[in-house]
DNA sequence: TTCTTTTTTTAGATATAACTAAATATTAAT
DNA sequence: ATTAATATTTAGTTATATCTAAAAAAAGAA
């Protein structure tokens, strides 16, 4: 298993979370960086290993075997952002160009010994689940700040956009996991919002209340 | 910087330590498990960055630069190893190979920071220096078991061979870093020694005396 | 349905890092 | 000083993962 054949499955997995049937080589390139002939290149290579399901002109999806190895990439990712944030002070808008390159260090007894070494957590810094052994992750039950309505309060549990620009816009509102929100006031126009966390009031547009997970 | 080229500037650093002069083709395909000709190419490439002295028929030198980059490949290496025994319970003959695939992830903060965590370790666990910053790094002053005479005492302090198998061995004989060990009796014949550790007396053959550093 | 646009695939080229086999330079031996 | 052995380099090939440009298939419009 090349690195590069990982990241193409990690890549097609989040794809299929947020697709369904086959995800298009187009869509693969794009999240990819890449061009459409190289994709079509490596799912060929995929698919001889039995990881995708492939006919062409048609999307690949991933068998059993992909999923699996896709959550155990994703499981090291995850855990290795925790690892960052948790014991070398690293903040949450730091961690992922370097969990890129350790997501792809081979060893199980690595893996597992550092999942017990952080606690076995269940959440990576940006609220996401972390798969287990097995690749059973819980799915993200979440609802979107954007469709609260007014009134309505929740727990920020995640952001579904970890960039660091992004996350540090949050950092600059004092916005963070676990804060409490209230939405005070809902504009129809451009769906912007004002909220409340703690006793500051402020407003923020659709599209960052498109990319924060709540739980009510 | 590729994943290859560190590996070639860090089997030439450690050539250097053990022969003088330049390096040569033939020494470093050996350690690096290729072919020679593999070798002159690559060589060529460290030369035209710089890492290298290359006149073609005489071996290679690192350049300052060069020792620099494998100074901090091997910082890499030995820090991460000690986060594997001291951190994630890995035994000494566990570590190498994870170790190797570590050295190479590119993050001035994580290894800073992976550093603090440990405590600046000095020695990594096969008693091995571990360089700083600068790619400063105490010499192993030590001294070979080998070279020790009847009645000699001494802590042990480093390995030099850390192969899966010769610590194992060592294991198994109860031989480990910071045990005290008096010569009991040298054999002329074939160097093998009759050694005391604890109240424990047992016979060594001159190629395990031959790897085990010494501090008299 | 026929034409146009978009998507996907194929064909051919490039870069890296290997390898084998042959050529050349150096060193050692006679 | 030749010759023989060894070490090193060059030349040419292979595998992986890219890319561009052209061909082919599918989807959408007229
Ligand atoms: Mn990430
Ligand atoms: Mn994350
Ligand atoms: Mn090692
Ligand atoms: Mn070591």
């Amino acid at each position: 298993m090349t690195r590069s054949e990982e990241n193409y499955l990690k890549a097609i997995y989040h794809l299929s979370d947020t697709f369904d049937g086959g995800i298009s080589t187009n869509a693969i390139a794009e999240k990819m960086k890449t061009k459409a002939s190289s994709v079509t290149d490596m799912i060929k290579k995929l698919s001889e290993k039995e990881l995708v399901n492939y006919r062409r002109y048609k999307g690949v999806e991933l068998t059993e075997r992909g999923k699996l190895v896709a959550a155990s990439i994703i499981r090291k990712h995850r855990l290795w952002e925790v690892f960052l944030v948790d014991k070398l002070n690293f903040t949450w808008d730091e961690v992922h160009d370097v969990a890129e390159q350790l997501e792809h260090i081979k060893s199980e007894k690595l893996i597992n010994q550092l999942d017990e070494f952080l606690g076995f957590p269940k959440r990576d810094p940006h609220g996401d689940p972390i798969p287990d052994k097995d690749g059973n992750m819980s799915d993200h039950a979440d609802v979107l700040l954007v469709t609260l309505n007014k009134n309505d309060k929740g727990i920020i549990v995640g952001v579904k956009d970890s960039s660091s620009s992004f996350l540090k816009y949050l950092d600059k509102q004092g916005i963070a996991l676990g804060k409490k929100i209230k939405v005070i006031d809902k504009e129809p126009f451009d769906n912007s919002m004002k909220i409340r966390i703690k006793k500051e009031e402020f407003t923020i547009s659709q599209q960052i209340a498109n990319n924060i997970y709540m739980k009510k």
